[in-house]
DNA sequence: ATTAAAGCGTACCGCCACGGTCCCAATTGG
DNA sequence: CCAATTGGGACCGTGGCGGTACGCTTTAAT
């Protein structure tokens, strides 16, 4: 259920890698080639590319190029939330989209109702987004849980549908 | 950002105007035919059809065929959560899958540790959407705001991205 | 028994976004 | 001038969404 894309975790796991190096002694704010991310995250190069490209045209990062370029972040890691991630690779989209093409599908009751309570949902998730900075998902809380492949993060009791 | 299918918003309109027309004086806990549900919220009624049934083998629902037929609510409204039927129509999906094809990919650190964070940040999603039920999604807080069609239940400040 | 009203299952299909790759232009420092 | 970088597109395969259709099963009324 309710699922960011691939882009928006490889942008996570990109930002949380930058941050995390950042913290180290003596990082001052250095400047990271794309390259050197791929490498040390296992994303592959182009794909990195075109995240850090979206990042910058949401402000999030800062970019020089040439010789001893790269990307920096645009602000501290403790003043960029997760939902400023979302929204930089995944755009202003909303949980639902009232946008009905014929003005008489949506006829007497139904969504109009619905969708001024949906506005409610929105703000509680986003407050719930933008309380985790890249500063928290930089730091690995117990130090290393391993990471099985196939390891998935569900949500909710897991319901009996096989669809 | 972050949207849910349109089936699931489907599902939501179809279950708000079920437990509206409950809370009516005198509508004990008759069963709605999908044709009937079909003209009263104005989705097409094979769609309404498809929602309806993976919400009965979600077990939100409960179906009798034949004449009088119809479907009826499992619980009352008060008792099903929109994390319910998100659950229900797009099954147990994450935020993020961690489950990538070589096991290399993964090499040291990022998305490990990023993964536990994101178990913290699914769990106050999930809040968010346990605490709207479908009882409070059949009232109307306002009586009845306008629906224009191109609304936009839009999450944070738009940004100026463009692709 | 017949018939009509409903749901059930499943298959089909078009479309669009995701996401992965590549190429070349624009910068910058040595 | 050359090498190291990012920037901006274009391209394309795949898969899921979502919309439709067809036929079968169950139930109640006559």
């Amino acid at each position: 259920m309710l699922r960011v894309t691939k882009l928006t975790d490889y942008a996570i796991v990109v930002l949380a890698e930058m941050a995390r190096q950042l913290a180290l002694p003596g990082e001052g704010d250095r400047a990271f080639a794309a390259r050197d991310i791929s490498e040390q995250t296992g994303v592959p190069q182009p794909t990195v590319s075109k995240v850090l490209k979206k990042l910058v045209r949401a402000a999030l990062l800062e970019s020089r190029r040439g010789v001893n370029g790269g990307y920096r972040l645009a602000r501290p890691p403790e003043a960029i939330s997760v939902a400023d991630v979302i929204c930089a690779i995944e755009g202003p989209i909303a949980l639902t989209e009232c946008a009905f093409e014929e003005p008489n599908s949506c006829e007497r009751e139904g969504c109009c109702r619905v969708a001024v309570n949906w506005q409610r949902i929105n703000d509680a998730v986003r407050r719930a987004l933008e309380e985790v900075t890249l500063a928290d998902m930089a730091r690995s809380p117990d130090g290393g849980a391993s990471c099985l492949p196939g390891d998935l993060v569900v949500i909710g009791e897991t319901p009996p549908l096989v669809s």
